[in-house]
DNA sequence: CGGTTGTTTGAACTGATTCAATCTGTGTGG
DNA sequence: CCACACAGATTGAATCAGTTCAAACAACCG
């Protein structure tokens, strides 16, 4: 699918409920728009991914960029042992870069999302001509890094309870959902949040639970309702300000 | 201490033993000779700091540019519970680059080390005249993103002695060590390697003494003997091609 | 409806922690 | 050179958090 090239691309309406417009969400992370209509006028493939199913297998060449339009990515990485873990997320809004050495982890969705991809190489060509896009992109890496360093934290010495409480935090935060709303939609498996926090999925079956026992959170269908957000991210020992 | 314009700057005689030339370092990670030259033309300080005392505590502006000359450098972040997680190691060569938001970690040293601090806004200025420094920032982030995805595979899903037989062979790549060499120096205490591996110290003893018993390595005195190294390399899982 | 995917529960097990004590090496000052 | 202090390494015993295995249950979907 290429680029619909003047007037309003079709990309610009709405296409799921939270779906995210390339230039729209490149400005709004701080990008000039003169560079965000650059990188929107650029090849690109819409797709849209399955969750559970990976699209992109690690160890392959990395020459392509990934932006998340709606839904969620993640990144994992598969062990001999069998297990698998979830190395980073991308909500909409954010994307993925592609690194020197191959990367090592594979791609898969979440829940089911739209994803712009993107050629590494076109996108050198409006870094060379917009040097501060340059900065503009080792700064979303720094963030990542930040968060990264969050979730080392997290499996390296914080329990189990911690581990979940600080993952949704994390999750609401980073889907946009306001301090002040009670309710938001749990985006995960009980076997992806194992994923993500290193532990079996059993164990994360009785943490929710026990969240739930001790009044902390409520489960209702997929949604997860908060009944106490500032005991929440003290269990998690959640402090947002690395998020920006 | 400032930089010694013009002629053969002090800094290019080895210092110690393992000493690092700025110019050098950044030549060889393959920036320009220019560039190298450029930042080395900057305001900078050159400091030595002792391990295991904090040099740089957590949450402070991020204004300042660490390059380490030799030794280790930690980055690590305290919680409540008073542990306390490494999150990144700079070797010899290796730098710290400050972040937008205050970086919630702080700085120290695993062994006596020599460090070269530099003010961010100089290097700024080196940007500008040389976007290709850009590249060059962002290139270094995405190696230290793919170490730290390493990491947090070690602390997520393997055990304690893969744990710890995966930060051997790290550090052993990292340090420069041949892999036809036997022998290296452990930087560490137990306790670091607690912290870095997410283990308490006496767990990390009782793994030793087993590798130490399967025949895997030797200990004299701070040097680890390695009689297998593709053993070694098995029980950690370690694949070194995400070190470049 | 049957098949699939995800959740929940129980019982047994185990890897790692915690607490406490001892040992060893190194440096320091008398 | 010895006495002492201090940091790190080592060991044991008790405990516990989280895993493993197995089985049942619920929800969803074509």
């Amino acid at each position: 699918m290429r680029k619909n090239l003047g007037g309003t691309s079709w990309r610009s309406r709405s296409v799921g409920q939270d779906s995210v417009d390339l230039v729209d969400a490149l400005v709004q992370s701080g990008l000039s728009p003169a560079i965000a209509n650059a990188i929107d006028d650029l090849p690109q493939r819409n797709i849209e991914v399955d969750p559970r199913r990976p699209f992109r297998e690690p160890g392959l060449a990395g020459d392509e960029i990934f932006f998340v339009r709606s839904g969620i990515l993640a990144k994992f990485k598969p062990e001999p042992n069998g297990r698998r873990q979830i190395l980073a997320l991308r909500f909409a809004g954010e994307g993925v870069w592609p690194s020197e050495p191959p990367p090592r982890y594979g791609l898969q969705a979440i829940v089911k999302s739209q994803v712009v991809v993107m050629q590494k190489a076109d996108l050198e060509t409006v870094v060379d001509d917009h040097p501060e896009l340059a900065a503009f992109i080792l700064k979303a890496a720094q963030r990542h890094e930040a968060i990264n360093h969050e979730w080392l934290v997290n499996c390296g010495i914080r329990n189990a309870t911690a581990r979940v409480a600080h993952l949704l935090c994390e999750t609401a935060t980073r889907s946009g959902i306001a301090p002040s709303e009670k309710r938001f939609p749990n985006p995960f498996t009980q076997q992806q949040i194992a994923d993500i926090t290193g532990q079996t999925s059993i164990n994360v079956n009785r943490v929710l639970a026990d969240l739930e026992r001790q009044g902390l959170i409520r489960r209702e269908a997929r949604d997860i309702v908060v009944n106490d957000w500032a005991e929440l991210r003290r269990v998690g020992e959640f402090r947002p300000n690395y998020l920006l």
